[in-house]
DNA sequence: ACTTGGCACTCACTTGTGTCGAGTGCCAAG
DNA sequence: CTTGGCACTCGACACAAGTGAGTGCCAAGT
């Protein structure tokens, strides 16, 4: 018995379980791969596939599915990601070349990456932990109210409006937002934000008494930002996709639908961060922890704004998927928005 | 015969499909509903009905159902908007009152929207053709390049940024921006947004030369800011919810996936616009006039900020729907979320 | 002129039975 | 270790019969 065989059986049935999304029979596999043994042979492996857990057969009589197990070894061990074709990566830069701003760039990335994958897109905003001020801007917005707004080198902008008793539209009031901007702007523009909250801490001290009452109000509402809940934006595109799946296939859309109304579950899923650039991490089946997404697969990988890893973005289809090419897509886009994001 | 019974027939039927999502017969009628009159009397009147193409039966021995008509005449004269009730009514100041910002307000209406009326919520973001100018920031971000902050009386905020090969950080490139800014903003702040492109138009020659190319670019950003499919953005909520209707109903999820996520489709299911601020509209299956949506109702109205109605929002859901539930619930919604936007 | 009970009829849905065939496991021979 | 053969399993599909909710129509009642 050789292992060799068994993994190529193994290869054949994924990837014709991918592509017919019928159960396969010993018969089928022979006649479409060439691999040099009779059916019997083919049987004998299988049966020692299923044991190892890497296949299954849903009845007795009915051909073989991989199993997560199985599509994890195909991926780890049995595939190449395939590479993408000229015209492919010219099309995916003539589609996101003409976005105006960051909204504009990631509503493009995702619509694109679900239309060359045609599966369900997810991304998320380049995350502001990770990134570094450019600027902080200050407006009064009439009756006390302030509009704090918080500009990131990735091109994203957050705002929040504070409310103070303090009368700013008097002469002292304006000054004290001049000085407050500069103050900001002069400790943190070009920061990472990872060092915002240490850096702002003191800087109340620096104001007359009467203001110090609006600063930790703008201090505070930056502070708000970063909490992790509120900083992480995910946006997604594709579900349609979904649909496609449901007629012919175990997975039910429903619970796929709700988990991906979660936001905090979306971003579990891309968080593959922390590894390299370039590895674009696949998440199989019961993997995602999450029932619900217990048939379907997530591929992910992170992508950059200049050196930084500044979040993620991926897909997420049917267990039964093809991985290298979906690998390969979403590597391609990820590479093309950390070019886009570039400097 | 009595017209008004026959009504009344009509009325009981709608209310018992939406209840039940089954074909309703004559008998079943009359036990539920006391109408004073028998089984037989009834089926007269149904016949009736269908002559009418208020009802249709989907086959010889089955029960009827309310056709398109039927439901638009229930809607318009058969059915009373359901007041809320005061517990109904704290929740949904409770849900939205935490709102950090105006994307975050967004972010809640829809998801409570798709709660309370589990079907699927669309908003669309404040429109900037509607709304007045607060704040015009011009931030310069290196390279020649210009961030133009645009803040807008609702809370909306956009950017862009425009390459300029003029040296922004020399003294006189820091001096162009400072007169811009403020020339912008003696210009446009509190301005409404549709005066904009005018008074813009004379604004480069007030400048030197050499500054006027930086001039009708961020005055050109701005245009750009205001062209229609841009400027329109639109978030949805409880897709999730189709996938409930998916097995009990000849409502297939995949064509109205679809319809969702083009967000051109979805803006015009909102587009209720230019009706009084109170009228909460309906469009019923075909009135959509989107294949996909053909078995799908829309209960849409608008919300202000303000005195001035900016965008609408509303629910998608099967034609049979609760209507008068729907229609109260959304109604609610937008009177809240216009308290938000207030002053 | 309506309303009503009765009655024959229709037709989707359910249940049961039988056939078919892809696919399997096992075995003995190569 | 491989291979052809063979009995067996079991879901899928097709067809038949039974069931019952619901209808349309009609003649009698008010």
């Amino acid at each position: 018995m050789s292992e060799e065989r068994r993994l190529a059986v193994l290869r054949a049935i994924v990837q014709d379980y991918v592509q017919t999304s019928e159960p396969v029979g010993s018969k089928a596999l022979v006649e479409r791969h060439h691999l040099g043994v009779s059916a019997a042979t083919v049987r004998n492996d299988m049966a020692l596939l299923e044991e190892e857990g890497l296949i299954h057969a849903p009845h007795t009589s009915a051909g073989r599915v991989p199993t997560d197990a199985g599509y994890r070894l195909f991926v780890d061990r049995l595939s190449a990601v395939k590479p993408m074709s000229a015209a492919e990566r010219t099309a995916i830069s003539r589609f996101l070349e003409g976005a105006v701003d960051l909204d504009d760039v990631v509503d493009r990335t995702v619509r694109l990456l679900s239309m060359i994958t045609r599966q369900v897109a997810v991304m998320q905003y380049p995350s502001l932990s990770r990134s570094t001020v450019r600027h902080i801007e200050l407006v009064p917005i009439g009756q006390g109210r302030l509009m704090v707004v918080l500009i990131v080198n990735t091109g994203r902008v957050e705002q929040r409006v504070v409310e103070s008793h303090l009368d700013l539209t008097s002469e002292s009031g304006e000054a004290a937002i001049t000085q407050l901007r500069s103050g900001l702007n002069e400790e943190l523009c070009g920061r990472p934000f990872s060092e915002a909250a240490v850096r702002l801490r003191s800087l109340a001290e620096r104001f007359e008494l009467d203001a110090r009452d609006l600063v930790r109000l703008v201090v505070g509402a930056l502070d708000d930002a970063l909490v992790e809940e509120r900083e992480e934006r995910v946006v997604l595109a594709g579900t349609a996709n979904l649909a496609r799946f449901g007629t012919d296939f175990p997975l039910t859309i429903g619970p796929v639908l709700e988990a991906l109304e979660e936001h905090v579950v979306l971003l579990k899923l891309l968080n593959t961060l922390g590894e390299d650039h370039d590895a674009v991490a696949v998440r199989i089946g019961r993997e995602n922890a999450h029932i619900g997404l217990s048939s379907t697969s997530v591929v992910s990988t992170g992508y950059a704004a200049g050196s930084e890893v500044v979040a993620g973005l991926g897909v997420l289809g049917p267990t039964r998927m093809d991985y290298p090419t979906t690998m390969a897509s979403v590597r391609a886009v990820a590479r093309y928005v950390s070019h886009l994001l570039g400097p």
